[in-house]
DNA sequence: TTCTTTGTAACTAAGTCTGTTACATTAAGC
DNA sequence: GCTTAATGTAACAGACTTAGTTACAAAGAA
């Protein structure tokens, strides 16, 4: 069960925050959401809850609660998600610290995160250039 | 102790195959390997079993043993090696299938695949331009 | 004040990853 | 053939991650 699917869940919620607004719901509970990605609803608040802090939802209490968009979706790209939701990166070096008396083990470490920031921003960039409208319209239109 | 440090730990095994071969040292032992990356000789000689069914070092056992690299350091890219170790994607889809009777629970799978698809895709290409031969020159060099 | 939902804590269950011990298997060299 | 040192693997422990669940205090519009 411990494959990461955050990033889907995330992205779930908010394509279909985008397509009620559009239809005129104005917010989704969180059970709403929770029957559309098929999961519980602690889970969307959670999830829900970091696009929150990001600002990339608003929430509202009281009567009338739900979750809304906090930007239009051609304004939040997957990469704002990603960043939203993923705090760890993507490669780890060494658990602990390598042989320092070998040459490899001394200078290894640098150029390893030389290749893992440029493999991290290759992957950001492409989901940068993704936006919510982009993936509503194509869950919609394929 | 969950973070994923198996590129690491390959990439820096291998490293240490390219030095020692460029020194004249034929092979060395999954505990010459270990003592470089410090850690446990059998991760190593399971990383390296990975790295050898991948074609990427070879083993010779009985007498003068030890691993050593079956291509040029210059003909073995990371992606090689993350492809000989990484078997899970970078992003996983819903656990449970998404409501098929909401629009977006419906559509959103193949959607988020090309998604995933295009980022991985961007991570690979950058992977690929880096050789052991250039992590081993920027392990010494810098 | 009411009333529904959010926000969160606490816990379970499953899975991953590193590390460790133990031991049968391998094969080069004598 | 025998010897011998290292490989290949199984089995297990321990720390951690993730999804899911229950329970309940806090919030806040009407």
């Amino acid at each position: 069960m411990a494959a990461n699917s955050r990033l889907t869940i995330a992205v779930h919620a908010l394509a279909w925050l985008a397509l009620a607004q559009r239809d005129g719901r104005r917010q989704l509970t969180s059970d709403q959401v929770a029957a559309s990605v098929n999961t519980n609803p602690v889970i969307i608040r959670r999830s829900l809850g970091e696009l929150r802090r990001a600002g990339l939802v608003s929430v509202r209490r009281g009567a009338n609660p739900g979750w809304s968009l906090a930007r239009r979706p051609e304004d939040i790209t997957v990469l704002d998600v990603y960043d939203a939701v993923e705090s760890r990166p993507l490669f780890a070096l060494h658990h602990a610290e390598p042989n320092l008396e070998c040459p490899v083990g001394q200078g290894i470490r640098p150029a390893l995160q030389t290749v893992y920031a440029g493999a991290e921003q290759a992957l950001r960039a492409e989901l940068g250039d993704t936006s919510i409208a982009d993936v509503l319209h194509e869950t919609l239109g394929a």
